[in-house]
DNA sequence: CTCTCTGTCGAAAACGTTTTCGATTCCAGC
DNA sequence: GCTGGAATCGAAAACGTTTTCGACAGAGAG
């Protein structure tokens, strides 16, 4: 490992002035800046990070937290895909990924906070913190700059990044009402926060159009067994929707199965319209109609957000990143071939994607 | 930030003495390391892991390259599965993880070990190497170890970590037997190490038998619309297979689909079973029944691996994990009930996993 | 010519550990 | 009483940087 002081050597000057030759101080000449810059070239020299984070303090790491519901957020649904987001930013920005996960027992007996503190790390990204988590608290006041992801608390010293749930549920329901749809019910998950912002949209978009019916109004979990059961109750409605808004895809998955045991036809007999685009969204049945959140992009707000703190000690309450309308075979016209999709559709403009 | 100097500050003794009580050495006095011990203790001392590493030259951390292969095996979100093997792994034996992925052209204009040399750390771990890939050479030289994940390369001095492939194939294909099918086809993609050897499990089964035949096989390249394609073949012979084992779960849920486009019923008419048990393959038409890979184990396999080598110095060639079946309900038997499943299946000796 | 200022460089401390080596004490054994 | 060794502790170096401060030269101003 070719060190500071190996070009300070074969140069014969003091590592001081290399040092400051290598981060482009102004008081060291030009021609011996150059000779040091190209004798380090030479002699492939890398700084070594830990020695520097010993002396300046700063890690340029940053910690990401992986939080396990179980199996809900990770396994199946898009945890993972915020990381991506994150890597790239962080990559961008030349800093560093420490991982973590709560899945392990052992090492979790400390708050996330602790975890930073203890690894001397400069940031934190948590994704899936729930409100009833025993270390809430520690996050809320962290003394470190913290980004919540794919979260439902609220509230301290944290920025939160979220998909705009509202918008998001508005593009759904405009490409129904586009292709003709008026009696558009709801699956909703009241419990968690997003699932309550989605509904929001749904009851505000009802309302407006002077179509809010509380029949058409189910409550789910999030679980495809959820959406099973909420299917067998709108089949036996003697004034059935015609479409389906389901505050997330597992549920609207859930809806297409059980409408499938039943004999009633998606989108032939209703539609169908999703929320999140979890992986393979599209190879089920009817492939997915749904509103796709960008995890990557998500991802990457949240990483700018503890960063820009970091240099600038601005903090951003909350942001919204806008999701996107993919569009695919689970909805139609009511009554109207699966395949029918009218140019011109408003969430088209606002940048509506159509997949196989 | 309290340090071993507070400590010793405290109690009158020097820096080298709070050191060495506190990591156990056996030249400090009982009486005096209680006290060192309990006043450690008492501040909330950490030891600080930069200053450290600084001194040991052994950072603990070990890197993990996501490398992306255009959205195939991270997009479909099943690299991420083996993260969650790697850090649980990790977390039990006290290593952190840094995260690396080539999605940033502009940061991987590097060699991964160079990336490891620049960031010192001990290990590396990388998943979804290919063959074509422009670092291999200096992947399979490293100085440090490293163990591969979800490639199809060999040779050189990394370990190979991956799913036995021929025992999986088997698993599916004995059920299949079990469940009375005579006539069971494959769709192969040859292109792919564990590809080839998963056909090879269903050559050598079928040729025991004597089922071999050539119309029975087709090649697909990992895609749904590659299994559309297939299936479309298949349904077009006149000798019809009852049962189809297809290399991956994507390639079976084109057979799924395709099938379902003509006609011809999953798994009332043909039987299908897949490999990987890719997220959400529980929620595809009829859920797939599969060989699920055990993504968890073959995590943490790699990480003991590194871990180990680093350890003692003995590094293992390959390391096979086994993976289960996983029955689903995409495969019946030949004219039966979708739901038949007899007891005392040979596959369920081997830890065969039921799911709804 | 002297004074001050600017530009350029080196010396040294500092960051928080670990580890080596030597010093000191104490006690057993002769 | 002397020697030898074991037990216990401290001093100091070392790891590879960054940063502060002072030294020195030269130049420009008075």
């Amino acid at each position: 490992m070719v060190t500071i002081k190996d070009i300070a050597r074969t140069l014969g000057v003091s590592v001081g002035t290399v040092s400051k030759a290598l981060n482009g101080r102004d008081d060291v000449g030009d021609e011996l800046r150059a000779r040091i810059i190209d004798t380090a070239r030479e002699l492939r020299y890398e700084p070594d990070p830990i020695a520097r984070r010993l002396v300046t303090k700063r890690s340029r790491t940053l910690g990401v937290f992986m939080l396990d519901r179980q199996g809900f957020g990770v396994r199946r649904n898009f945890g993972w895909l915020f990381l991506d987001g994150i890597l790239r930013g962080a990559a961008a920005r030349d800093y560093d990924l420490v991982l973590f996960s709560n899945t392990d027992d052992t090492r979790y007996e400390r708050s996330y906070i602790d975890i930073c503190r203890s690894r001397r790390v400069d940031a934190a990204i948590i994704v899936g913190l729930r409100g009833d988590d025993r270390y809430l608290e520690d996050v809320l006041n962290a003394p470190i700059p913290v980004a919540l992801i794919d979260t439902e608390v609220s509230g301290g010293t944290a920025t939160f990044v979220s998909s705009d749930n509202k918008a998001g549920a508005a593009l759904a329901l405009e490409h129904l009402a586009f292709l003709g749809h008026e009696k558009v019910a709801t699956l909703r998950a009241p419990f968690s926060y997003p699932g309550r912002l989605r509904y929001e949209a749904w009851a505000e978009f009802a309302a407006a159009r002077g179509r809010y019916r509380d029949d058409y109004i189910r409550d789910g979990d999030f679980t495809p067994e959820s959406g099973m059961a909420a299917a067998a109750a709108f089949a036996s409605m003697k004034d059935m929707p015609t479409a389906i808004f389901a505050a997330s895809d597992l549920m609207a998955i859930g809806l297409i199965r059980g409408f499938e045991r039943l004999g009633v036809r998606v989108p032939e007999d209703v539609s169908i319209v999703g929320f999140d685009d979890i992986p393979n969204a599209d190879l089920v049945g009817p492939a997915l109609t749904t509103v796709a959140q960008d995890t990557l992009g998500i991802g990457q707000a949240a990483l700018d957000a503890v960063l820009d703190e970091l240099d600038s000690g601005s903090r951003r309450e909350e942001i919204l990143v806008a999701p996107r309308l993919v569009v695919r075979r689970s909805c139609a016209a009511p009554g109207g071939a699966p395949d029918f999709l009218p140019e011109g559709s408003p969430a088209a403009s606002r940048g509506v994607r159509r997949t196989p």
